[in-house]
DNA sequence: GTTGAAACCGTACGGGC
DNA sequence: GCCCGTACGGTTTCAAC
C-alpha cells in the first residue's frame, strides 16, 4: 500500500521556506532565495504554490495588544444553555471583534475563546454580549501575564 | 491635569497602518499608501517607528498546521508541584518548540500553554517532557476543531 | 510630509535540465 | 515537471526641501 502524503509540504525546501516567511513574512523573495539556495524565480514559484495549497493562509504582522488599548486579555470558554439546541456558536459570535480566537475543545466546555479588551469593565460587556449572542454559560479565566504567543509553526 | 498617553498610537493614520499590514503582512507600501491616504514615504517612516515603538513586534505567516504535520493543538494548564520554589517555568519551557504560547492566568492553575502535536503520542511525550522539565502537575484540554484563530488585534 | 532619483525587488517569459 | 536567467515595471530607500 502506497503511504499517504502525511501533510502538504513537498521537500526540505518548501520547509525551508515556510521556516523563512513564518519568521519574518516580510522577508523579500531575494532573502527567502538566500536562505534556501533557490533561484528567486523558484522561490516565488513555490511560495505562491504553498499559498494556493493552503499552506500558508496569510500574513499577519504581530501587534502589541497594549499598544494598541488592549491590555487585559482572557480565555473565556463556554457552554450552551441548551445542549439539545442546533450550536452554531462560532458564528453567532463572529461579529465580536474582541475575539480573536475560537476553538471547539474537548472536557467540561463546549468552546474556548481568547479574547482582548481595553479593561475589566469592558471585559464584563464582551461576556455579557457573548453570553447573550449564543445563549451559552461562560467560565472566564483572566491572563495576567504573556511569556511568548504566536511563536512560529515549524515544520516537522 | 494633562492625559496620559493611553497607547502608543499617535493617530488615526497609524492605526490605519496598523490595521493594513495586520490584515496582508506582505502589503507593500504603495498598497499601505493607498489605504491611509499619505505618501510612500511618509508611511514608510511611520511603519519604522511603529516596529522601534514596539506596536508592531514582527511579521509572520498564518501556516496551516495539519499541512506542515501538527495537526493537534491542546491547552495545557501548568502547577508547580512546589509552590515554594522560585517559578521560572516559562523559561524552563521556551525550548519546548511545540509550545506556542505561554500566559501566567488567575485561577486554579499558574500557567496556560498552547501547544500542537503530530499525535497524541507525541502529545504524550510533550506533557512528560513539560512535567520534567518544570516540575509542574498538568491539566490538559484537546482541541477538537479551530473555527478561527489569530484574527488581528485591531486598535480601537 | 513631500518630491525625486537610484537601487532594489516582483513578475513574466524564454530556454534548459 | 522544476529550475534558472533576463528584462521591465513597480517598489523601497534616502537625500534634499
Amino acid at each position: 500500500m502506497v503511504p499517504d502524503t502525511p501533510d502538504r509540504l513537498d521537500d526540505d525546501i518548501d520547509a525551508g521556506i515556510v521556516r523563512a516567511v513564518s519568521h519574518d513574512a516580510r522577508a523579500t523573495l531575494a532573502e527567502l532565495s538566500a536562505a534556501v539556495g533557490l533561484s528567486v524565480s523558484a522561490v516565488q514559484a513555490r511560495l505562491r504554490k504553498l499559498e494556493t495549497r493552503g499552506v500558508i493562509t496569510g500574513y499577519r504582522a504581530l501587534v502589541d495588544a497594549e499598544s494598541v488599548g488592549k491590555p487585559l486579555a482572557a480565555f473565556v470558554e463556554i457552554t450552551p444553555l441548551d445542549p439539545g439546541q442546533p450550536d452554531n456558536a462560532p458564528e453567532l459570535l463572529e461579529h465580536l471583534a474582541e475575539i480573536e480566537a475560537c476553538h471547539s475543545i474537548a472536557g467540561d466546555s463546549a468552546y474556548m475563546l481568547l479574547v482582548r479588551v481595553a479593561s475589566p469593565r469592558h471585559l464584563e460587556t464582551l461576556i455579557r454580549a457573548i453570553r447573550s449572542a449564543a445563549s451559552v454559560n461562560t467560565h472566564t479565566t483572566v491572563v495576567l501575564q504573556t511569556f511568548y504567543e504566536n511563536r512560529p509553526i515549524l515544520p516537522a
